[in-house]
DNA sequence: CCATGTGATACTTTTAAGATATCGCCTTCA
DNA sequence: TGAAGGCGATATCTTAAAAGTATCACATGG
């Protein structure tokens, strides 16, 4: 029936397969059943009357339910219950609640079909509106979508990294100021726009603008470049934890800056085993932040 | 087949109204189809695999989709939902009609997306009859296209507007040729060319050219121009509500001008929401009528 | 061990969907 | 203006899919 918009009951007949005249009568009898008319017959052709515009999307969308509903019993068949597609942009996984809540997903629902990608924050959230992922652990920025909804927020705290041969190497902790004057190692913003800016932000509100000097590959590869005199950063903490020889991490005092952390779904979204993410995304958070307390 | 959930294919066939077999031939064929068993069958009946548990809410809400397609076309039949553009010049709201119009279409029909926009009569007709707008409320002219139906008449009589000062302001009723040699305070044709024509109509018809002083910005500064002694003018009965001091408003004896209003639809127009629209006008001029002859 | 209830199978009947031929209507182009 | 061609509606016939009937095979339970 959603072929009839091709405004010509012979050509519709045609593309179905059937003749003109079944047709005709399929279109009479669904319109008696409605009790409304579909289309005004004209003489050089159809047009939809107001009731047809309305009914042609959601005939479409039963077309469309029933293909889903036969994807969902194959893949249930297959003793997967579903399917849960992930992205994250690369600097999500320094948060490590990013990993933790994959795991403890994928244990939970083993039978869930789980796929994971990598992708800036603002593509994140394009294919998350395209339908083409479910969920997305992004770093927030300014104008985020309305269409997404944002369940789960964490900060990464961050931690100033050095040169071992940097005179302030061996302070305790440092004021984020006392970088003023200093060359700064990055990444290019492409590689993490949102986390980009947030050190910017950092920076400005500590009251100096960072001097940007040789930009690293990735994140990851910062530590590196300060260990060989490029110049000197700030990283998430967790990546103290990645020993690398030459350099010195020192906490930050005063006002530590922070990248943002949300993890991103559709708004409208219904769907029980993305809920179940959110859900054991927010529990997970919870516990390490328990296991945290305990453990220091 | 979203019956079987009676968990036995004798008990589901006769809730259907048919044999067993056939619906066991069904089932068999809706499972090729999926390629997956939705049963498992027992010695004792049936129960649903993985599959049927995740194909049966599917196939439920296809059918809820269903009925809702239905029910979506019958209301965009009636009117119910949909959308109407409505235009109006912008002398139309002097006539207490239109808001009144306007305000209980949008109560009767609130599903109904409401649009409104203003601009003069002739590109009124214009956006009309390119399918830009679906109703108009115009003051017909002359050459009013033939491609428009005007289905609702009514007139806004007129009143003179005469300084405090003017020694004819204490009168109780004027002629209208009793302001033969006065200057006339008017509006740029522009801001509405029907009106505008039907006010020098009604002079020429009662003998005299009107000499056009100082043109007021708009139809509803008239009163303040008259106000401080630029001319006197004759302006629709409604606009004697606004209170403008330093004005007398005289009613006019003999033949009373009047301001025609019409409200516009395309002639071949077939849309129910455009004529439930034109119903309700003519349904509210009627009961606004009764109310004014009750209260006089 | 047989009565009973389950779904599957084989076959017939019925119904509804599709094919064919034709009609009336309107547009269009000579 | 009038014949041709395209449109959907209608009538009738044909066919294929759904439903009905009878029966089977297999469990279970008294």
């Amino acid at each position: 029936m959603a072929v009839a918009e091709e405004l010509n009951f012979t050509r519709a007949a045609r593309k179905v397969g059937i003749g003109q005249p079944p047709l005709s009568n399929q279109i009479r009898d669904l319109e008696n059943e409605i009790g409304a008319a579909l289309f005004r017959r004209l003489s050089n052709g159809a047009e939809l009357t107001e009731a047809g515009k309305a009914f042609l999307p959601e005939a479409r969308a039963i077309l469309l339910q029933a293909e889903q509903a036969k994807q969902s019993a194959i893949r249930a068949a297959r003793g997967q219950s579903g399917r849960i597609r992930v992205g994250y942009t690369s600097s999500a996984v320094f948060n490590p609640v990013v990993p933790a809540i994959v795991n403890a997903f994928r244990e939970k629902y083993a039978a869930v079909e789980f796929s994971l990608e990598e992708a800036p924050t603002a593509q994140l959230l394009e294919r998350l509106e395209r339908d083409e992922l479910d969920a997305v652990f992004i770093r927030p920025g300014s104008g985020d979508g309305l269409q997404v909804r944002c369940r789960l927020r964490a900060e990464d705290p961050m931690i100033i990294v050095l040169p071992e041969r940097h005179p302030l190497s061996e302070a305790q902790t440092l004021r984020l100021d006392a970088l003023a004057g200093e060359s700064f190692v990055l990444f290019p913003r492409e590689a993490g726009a949102g986390f980009f800016d947030d050190i910017i932000a950092a920076c400005r509100r500590a009251g100096f603008e960072p001097q940007l000097a040789q930009s690293a590959p990735q994140i990851t590869s910062i530590a590196s470049f300060v260990a060989v005199g490029l110049g000197v950063s700030i990283v998430p903490t967790e990546m103290a934890k990645i020993n690398v020889p030459g350099v010195r991490y020192i906490a930050i005092a005063g006002e530590a800056p922070a990248a943002r952390l949300a993890l991103a779904t559709r708004r409208d979204e219904r769907s029980s085993i993305i809920r179940n993410f959110t859900a054991q995304a927010i529990a997970t958070q919870k516990s390490l932040a328990n296991n945290n307390q305990t453990a220091e």
